[in-house]
DNA sequence: ACAGGTTTGTACCGATTGGTACAATAAACG
DNA sequence: CGTTTATTGTACCAATCGGTACAAACCTGT
């Protein structure tokens, strides 16, 4: 072996907040060069495929993330009540209280939408169908479970927005407290 | 005066277009030239300012439309039940039934938001605020008449996230038709 | 200490970025 | 018809873009 690699979990962080702070047109590579500290050499060694395999390297991980600990807790079979509720906490531990915006937001609306649709569509879909089925087992029939999962999710996309509009965290969270509210009724 | 000026009008929704497609840093000038047919010595005659003057501009039209077609007919002195109707109305022709997105939503999210930030602020707070009025005149209560307002300014900006995620703009549409129930309600 | 493979800095590449300068052009007005 | 003035194409600029090549530095297993 060579020398000792940086922690992966920690550079795709990085990488993460630095595509989500500029979207990916806004990335360049002297920025990433200098939010991480490596140079061209190493990003170049860690992801051959150049930028384009670092935000897809940055999408698969928020995905896993989501994965494990907001869509799974939904598909849980204890009451649907609390799934729901630690499905909202870890919303709002990920963003930070509406401090972070989401980046798979931000890549369906630029033309980043292009390279990495598939990945968007099915972050949402998995999001919107895990929840309408916790929805479902919570005594909603099926359209309207549907419905209000829809807008439970763009919800929290458009919180996210306007969090980030008026620089003001605590829109995305009163939003989320609402939702809560109107989720376990 | 010299040669027949083109339209302004036109020029300037064709540049929205480009900005919407592309975002902020996606849109080169190149890109412009060629969505316009205009060439750098006509753009910089007409934005000396350049590509931010562009967006400037193409920021101010917006903003002028939804005030004389979204804002005004909530602060109309007739029936609030028909000012939010007309509203909702109003939205769903601009963003074209979601097939469009929004200009101030995407650059909300990207560091398009330090450039036009006061823009951005002041475009989302008059629509919640006028909003935010007409359902008081409704009836609602001051605390919640502006937490609907919030939720539904919020859920038009996610809705359209999820239109062009998904690339199915009846998402937008079935979302608009239930905050109109959920409004007038 | 040595050899192996890994990581890293640096120099370099062609293409494109936003922007400037300016001469050629064409319409409107006297 | 000629002058004026707004419009336009073209050439050009330094800076930066994403990406490649490669030798030097480094850590690890022997």
């Amino acid at each position: 072996m060579g020398r000792t690699a940086p922690d992966k979990d920690g550079l795709l962080a990085t990488l993460a907040e630095v595509f989500r702070e500029h979207g990916y047109e806004g990335t360049s590579l002297a920025r990433i060069g200098h939010a991480t500290g490596l140079g061209k050499g190493s990003l170049y060694n860690f992801f051959p495929g150049g930028k384009e395999e670092m935000a897809g390297a940055v999408l698969a991980n928020i995905d896993a993330w989501f994965d494990e600990n907001v869509f799974a807790p939904l598909c849980d079979e204890c009451e649907p009540a609390a799934a729901i509720g630690r499905m909202l906490d870890a919303t709002d531990l990920y963003f930070r209280s509406g401090r972070r915006a989401c980046l798979l937001g931000a890549f369906a609306l630029d033309d980043s939408r292009d390279r990495f649709g598939n990945e968007i569509k099915s972050y949402f879909d998995r999001w919107i169908a895990s929840l309408a089925g916790a929805l479902m087992r919570a005594g909603h029939r099926q359209p309207e479970a549907r419905q209000l999962a829809e807008d439970t999710v763009a919800g929290v996309q458009g919180a996210l927005t306007l969090a980030r509009a008026f620089d003001e965290p605590e829109v995305f969270s009163r939003s989320l407290k609402r939702m809560r509210e109107r989720l376990v009724a």
